[in-house]
DNA sequence: CGGGTCGTTGAAAAAGTTCAATATTAGTGG
DNA sequence: CCACTAATATTGAACTTTTTCAACGACCCG
């Protein structure tokens, strides 16, 4: 039993817990699994799963009639994944890169974790978490332009993956172009589109197909739509450009 | 202090507690109010809030740069609602009809809740219906077509709020068409003129502002882009019409 | 180093938005 | 109870953006 797995599990979600107990029950009703780049995570669709995602990167999809698939949601080491059982509609947790997951029945769990409050509670702040998560990718999705939620898109996954590194913002893209745009409802086309358009701006630039490096962020912030209308108080000014900051690290912390 | 609003919220959060104390301590620390159609609900924006909707309706926006609003979701009566504090982001909670509700610090319920798992976990599992439902909204939104979304919008305002009059299902939509177009991130000319068109082949009827009956839940589902590709297995259309139903009940359910 | 996947670019078509005018509705006060 | 008004919804036409279809180029893995 990959005993790794398990230590950032620990280290992730039962940090406040005091009992010994939890932690052992967890262990014994966990499944430790691997899943390589590209396939499928197997899970038992007939209950709610609760996905602790050790290692890698993993994408949420959700697939509808015809061929299209909707992108719900990207995931990174130390998140939480909540996976729907079957009935409720066809959901499928995809690895993007290689991964080692622990998978838990989000029942079997639950009757656990309503022994230790402290990691009921954990689980719940990572819940409304990913729902803050998820009503981000609403309000990027709301956005009319491409360039607007291609923009909002590279700063979130600035807040989530992003290396500082002094004149820029590097990211490792696990994901594909048409994930991307599976995601935010657009066709690979018009995403490329998008990135070369920042690109031949000097806001972002490319290397290979994966890495991306955002030299201006506050430009993409404009993209993105974001900054209160240019100073309407000047008092605003100040903290805005700190704005997302919140957000980001909480965004950096958890899953669900 | 509105008795009846507790009552409500008693069936719906505490009913799996034993704890008297549990009722007697969220009593206190509740904040009851009412607020009337078209009024911003008034929250403090210092911490986030648990919202319990007694009764009314209410739609919950994030303001944007520009004058855009984001529609993030529509909440009706027994619903709980995660309202993060002000510098997560803009977050606004909107009365579309005449409100009771009682709002609670995030926090302070939880320590309370954190005493008796039982209502701790009701939350939990309504927060991951909010997720659900949230995810849910992202589908419709990744849909390209104007037509699937609001086809799509109609469905899960049925499983909400329908009223089943045997040859058709009736909704009271307390939300403008704008909002609609808010939330589904369409202007509202693109909105009329979807109603129009379904209206056209008598796929639904609208009558004043609010009322839209929905005449042909099938249709609608083609039209939204459910239902599996035309019997790729004969086996599976026997059960393909309530593929939606678990999903239905869940999310008449409760909300947070 | 070669082949296949993935990404980029272009031109035409489709869909949605915008702007502007008109119609309907719901609420108000006579 | 009706007429009036303001707000909301509908419709039309020009315009913009995105999608689609098709071809080409680049990257990565074996």
């Amino acid at each position: 039993m990959p005993k790794v797995s398990f230590e950032k599990f620990r280290r992730a979600v039962l940090a406040r817990s005091v009992s010994k107990d939890t932690d052992t029950r967890l262990s014994e009703i966990g499944i430790f699994q691997h899943a390589v780049r590209g396939e499928e995570v197997s899970l038992s669709g007939r209950t709610d799963q609760l996905v602790f995602l050790a290692e890698g990167s993993t994408k949420l999809v959700a697939s509808d009639a015809d061929d299209a698939e909707q992108v719900l949601a990207f995931h990174f080491a130390g998140d939480m994944i909540y996976v729907p059982r079957r009935n409720r509609g066809d959901f499928r947790l995809v690895a993007l890169a290689d991964c080692r997951i622990i998978s838990f029945s989000a029942n079997e769990f639950l009757d656990v974790a309503e022994q230790d409050p402290a990691v009921l509670r954990t689980i719940l702040t990572r819940t409304l978490m990913a729902l803050q998560r998820s009503r981000n990718k609403a309000i990027r999705m709301g956005r009319r332009s491409a360039q607007e939620r291609i923009a909002d898109f590279l700063l979130a996954m600035a807040d989530r993956i992003g290396n500082d590194e002094g004149n820029c913002i590097s990211l490792r893209l696990p994901m594909s172009r048409r994930d991307i745009g599976n995601s935010l409802g657009l066709t690979i086309e018009t995403v490329s589109r998008q990135f070369t358009e920042l690109r031949d701006q000097q806001i972002i630039a490319t290397s290979g197909r994966s890495i991306v490096r955002l030299y201006d962020l506050a430009e993409l912030a404009v993209r993105a739509g974001h900054t209160p209308p240019p100073q309407s108080k000047s008092e605003i000014c100040a903290g805005s450009k700190n704005d997302r900051q919140p957000l980001a690290i909480a965004a950096a912390e958890s899953g669900v």
